[in-house]
This record gives C-alpha cells, structure tokens and sequence, in this order.
DNA sequence: GTGAAAGCGCTAACAG
DNA sequence: CTGTTAGCGCTTTCAC
C-alpha cells in the first residue's frame, strides 16, 4: 500500500527523471499512500479549493504527491476542466528574424503562468494555417497568439469568440486585442530624419500590400512626406510583392528611374535588394542615395554601408501580447485592449545628406 | 436527433470556422447521425480499424463526420489510448538562425504524419530545460527531437527508454538515434582549403568545450592539421567560452599573439568577433588573415569580407531527425541510427593565400 | 471536512 | 459486422 499502481514503467533510481519513460503515479496513488480519498487529494492539490480541507490533510496530501512525483495527468484534467493551459502561437515564417525574440519573451511570460506554448508556422500559407487553426483547437488551446497579418483574414470577423491577441498588425475593426509597433511613427520618424538631413525626393519601396504591415507602412509614408510637405510628385512609390530581397531588387529598379536621393524601404530585406539595385545602377550608398529599412534585423550593423533602419520592440511586443492574452483568458469580456509599442531608428551608415 | 447534443457554442454560419470558439461535436453525436452505435463511429472513423466495418456503414459514418464537423477530442484519445501525437522538440535558442530551419523541416514531416509539433526554448539553461522536459512529459509527448549540446547531460544515461532523436550532437554510447552535420569533414575541408591556398600557420578558435558542438570541432581541427602534416606549433588554438562574438574577439585578440596566417572559427559569430578582432589590431581580411566560420549563418554573403564559412544541411537534418523518431515511435526497440550528413564549404571572399 | 459517485469523450475487448 | 461495456485519471457536485 503506498506505491504507485502501476509499474510497467519502474524506472531505475540513477536515470534522470526528466528524459526516462514515464512512471505513472496517479492522484488515487498520492491518496492511498496519503490516506484520504482521491476527491480530497484533488481538492487539496487544487489552490482554488485548498480551503475546504483540513490543513494537516493538505500537508499529507502535498507531501505525498511530492514524495511519488506526482505530475498531474494533464488530459484527464483536460477532458474534465475543458481547459488546456495551451495556447496557440501562429507564426508566418519562423526564419524571419523578428518572431523568435517575440516567441521567447511570449513563452517566458505564458510559462510563469503556467501555460504551455504551442508555436506554430503558416509558411505563410493561407491553407496551412487553416490547418493548423484546426490542430491547435482539437488540441482546446485556451488561446492564440496571431502574428500571420494578411489584411483580409478570417480572424478579423471571428471577433471576440475565442481568446486571442493580435501580434504586428491591428485590425480595423478594434474588437480584438493587439500589440504592435508604432509603425506609422515609426516611418515618420525615419522620414523626418531624411528630411533634416536635407533630403526633398524620397521614395518608398513598399511592401505587399494585403499584408496590414506592408499598407500600414505605405499609409504611413504618405501621411509622413505629406505632413512634412514633401510634394507627392518628388515622392515615388514602388510595390514589392513579398519581404524578399529579390522583390526589393525588382522593386527598386524601378524607383531609380525617379532619380530620389533618399529611400524608404518596407522592410529591411526589401533594402537590402534595394542596395543591390543601387550597386547594378552604380549608385553609391549613402552618398548618391540614402536608405532606411524597417525591422533592424540581426548583422545589420556588419553590412556595408550599415544599414539605417526602424527598430521594433520584439521582446516587449511579445511580453505585451502574452500578458493581454492572459488578460483575455481570465476577461473574455473585457474591454480589447490595443497596445502600440513606441519604435526608434536606428541611425546608422546608410543616410547621409544628398549631395 | 441527429444534431450535435451540444450547443452552448452554436455559431453563425458565417463565421470562419477555424477561429470561431468550438462547437463541441461528439462521437455520439456523428453516431447518432449515421444511425450507429458509437463504438463503430469509432471503427469506422479510424483508419485502422475501419476493415471491420461495412463499407457502407464506413461511408455514413464518414459523411456525418465531415457534415458535422467532428474533431475528435484529444484529450479522450489521449486518456484512453496514452498517446498524444505530439512531438517535443527541445532547442537551446530559437534565436539562433540554425534552429529555426530545422524546425520548420520537422514540423513538416511530423506534421504529414498526424503529430503536433511542441517546441521549446531551454534559453540555454539546464533548469529551465529539466522543468520544459517535465512539461513535455506531462502532457505525454510520444518523443522527442533534442537539440541542446551540453556534453554532459542527463539524455546520455536515459538511453531508449523513452523515444528521442538527438540533432547536432553524438553521444558516445550509440544507444540514441541522432542526426548531425559530418563537422568533422567539414572542418577538414575547410582546413584543407586554407593549406591548398598555401596557408600553414592555421589557428582555431574553438568554441565552448561542454557543448558536443565545440568539443567536436576542436578534435577535428587536430585530427585535420595533423593529417595535413602542420606542426601543432604552427597551430596556435584559443577557447571561446559561448558561441558569441563578444566572447570570439576576447579569445581572438588571444590568438593573434601568435601570429597564424588564417583561423578556423567554431562558428560564425565566433568568426565575426575575430573580424572585430583583426580590425582592432589593423590586420586586413583576407589580405592579411583568412577567416573561415561555421554554420552559414545569413546574410553572411553580404558581410565585408564575406565570409567563408562550413554549411550545414539545417532543412535535411532536420527532416531526417523528424523521419528517426518517427522510426523509433513505430519501433521503439528497432536500432537506433546515427545519420551523419555532408557539409560543405561555402567559399566566399575572406580567405585567400597568404602574402 | 471528507467520502461517494458521476461523468468528461474516447477506444478496445468482448459478445452477439 | 455491430452493439455493449468498462474504464483511462481527473474534478465536482452532493451527501454525510
């Protein structure tokens, strides 16, 4: 009496707990070896309901789930509760180096709260992310975390019906929570830079613009050049199709028709195309054309010139959004709070006055 | 009858199913629509057992199935049959850009195979590891992807008792699956590289000597140098104690004392701290010094110099350490293979012949 | 303050 | 081939 039921698994005493097959001790083995009814283990093992059992029985109940190493079993406890502890974190693309700092400091926070971060990546593909929307709910995460940022998205019309934050973009409608950087500042930021540097052509090499980064930014560039009264005809504008150094190039060789002395581009790889486009028109950087990227991604500081650039609070975007997350969880019907995260720039090598 | 018994959750047609809040659609409920006792839904519904039923029964009971929109609950299977379909994978820093291409590639291939993808960033810490691998354990992940280094480390001595696959490392008991770069090879290569561009005063800057990775690639650059025929005088080796650029220049400056005609770093941030290095003591790369790095991180093509550097196969490692576990999920006692796949130098601007 | 009992949704062994 | 049944481990009323 006292020991686990089951044995199947017994492991040897020198193997580290943690990478061993598991021995499953139960919650009836912490109460036999405890001596009260498993309803009563439960129930002293459950901080919510640790009041309604005699103090002695908590202590013998707490000291034998920690003796057997109970772990709870954590889908009986689902099956029951409807609950998870899981949350659900979409990403576009993992190998874009702006999500992981965001996923650390997302996991950091959801696991202090005891939540387990279920990571996910789209590729950026509509149909995949449908699938895995499916996944993660058959998983019942309790929550999401989007950061795919297609404008038209299915998650701007599911509304308030599941827990869920929006990361990087903010929808229209302001029914959902969401964290982002202050882009449109942002980009002003980087354009009244241009500006005081002595600049009057600036051009933006936008991004795709069903995402709601890739617009916002462009919205963005033409408030900023606008309000600094920049005439929109020494302002061009190209469109990338992707964030992709090849769309970048693309993009940008169709600016330097427009001769500017100064770009603004949607994001960093869309600049760094942009530099090559420069290099092929044998224009120099940033003494014939000065640019700015967006995102301040890593190595950035190491290129030739090293790149001016908008930074993103990563971390703290992440920290923000678990947090409204955890908030929503608790709320379902609170009120959607919308975080924008002040961005700096960067000044680095790529901007210069115009000749 | 014949509608799902539930319906706290009712929602409007128009909503986008996947982030709408779950409309709770049972077994019992897909029975009661095809006219069937629950049990054979069950058959019926699983690939496994479905030859022993009907095929007519099989295809009602498909067809309510797919009507309804049953997602079978995880958390019953899993109680049930002690299987989670999901998959941990244990990385030491997702923002290291090694990781998250291998990820992808796993998720990829789990994914095919009907398991979920948990991943999970031990920040390099062993606590942190130990309390994400009782997590795991807890929700009963059916095996693991492990990709963190420590030499010493408790995944040794667990052995097959649980199944794993370990990526970037090789224990020296054999008893764990594992997929790894040929490190060795590619270190050779790169050794031979430098001694074919007439180099023969080589230096190494080995990384952390308590992770496989460092420790590894220091045997090989001995093996390789010897192999060669370079006197080990001629091979001055310095320790970096993390794989970072800060701790590259501390042990650069170190190295440079002795005066070596090219170096082989244990990774490219190692490498780019000797960059900083070699400039700080107003020596030209390559003119001066050739460097050669480790991993192929990005946009290392766009550095100045562009940086030399061993490539490792990431997307292939990690669709093969996916394929292992899969193996050893089916076969749990079944071999336990160690896969080695080729690297290769990816030659770029900052090795050349010494003056 | 504690025990008893029901049941979450599923699968698998067994009967028919 | 289909139905019946039991039970995975947990939480949560409801009695006592």
């Amino acid at each position: 009496m006292g020991l686990p039921s089951n044995d199947r698994n017994r492991l040897p005493s020198w193997r580290s707990a943690a990478y061993a097959a598991p021995v499953t001790v139960t919650l009836r083995d912490v109460a036999r070896f405890a001596d009260v009814h498993p309803g009563t283990a439960s129930k002293a093992l459950n901080e919510a309901t640790r009041d309604r059992v005699a103090p002695a029985t908590v202590r013998r109940v707490l000291e034998a789930a920690e003796r057997l190493g109970y772990q709870p079993n954590t889908f009986a406890r689902g099956l029951r509760t409807r609950r998870s502890y899981a949350v659900g974190v979409v990403l576009p693309d993992l190998t874009n180096p702006l999500f992981p700092p965001i996923v650390r400091s997302v996991e950091k926070v959801l696991a202090a709260a005891g939540y387990t971060t279920l990571i996910v990546d789209t590729d950026n593909d509509p149909a995949t992310e449908e699938r895995l929307m499916t996944m993660l709910r058959a998983r019942h995460a309790d929550g999401f975390i989007i950061a795919t940022a297609r404008r038209e998205h299915p998650v701007a019309e599911a509304g308030d019906l599941v827990p869920m934050v929006l990361v990087n973009r903010l929808t229209e409608a302001a029914l959902v929570p969401a964290v982002a950087g202050d882009e449109a500042a942002g980009i002003g930021t980087a354009v009244e830079h241009l500006v005081s540097l002595g600049h009057r052509r600036i051009g933006h090499l936008a991004g795709p613009q069903d995402l709601s980064t890739g617009f916002g930014r462009y919205r963005a560039f033409l408030d900023a050049t606008q309000r600094l009264g920049l005439a929109s005809a020494d302002c061009p504008i190209s469109f990338a199709d992707s964030y992709s150094e090849a769309s970048g190039l693309r993009a940008a060789r169709e600016m330097l028709a427009a001769a500017p002395t100064a770009i603004v581009a949607g994001n960093d790889l869309i600049a760094l195309g942009c530099l090559d486009a420069l290099a092929e028109a044998g224009l120099k950087c940033p003494s014939d054309v000065s640019l700015v990227g967006f995102n301040d991604m890593p190595m950035l500081a190491r290129l030739n010139p090293p790149l001016t650039t908008v930074h993103l609070p990563q971390e703290e975007i992440g920290t923000e959004a678990a947090r409204l997350l955890l908030d929503r969880i608790a709320r379902p019907d609170g009120p959607a709070k919308r975080l924008l995260l002040p961005c700096h720039l960067t000044v680095r090598g790529s901007t210069a006055r115009p000749r």
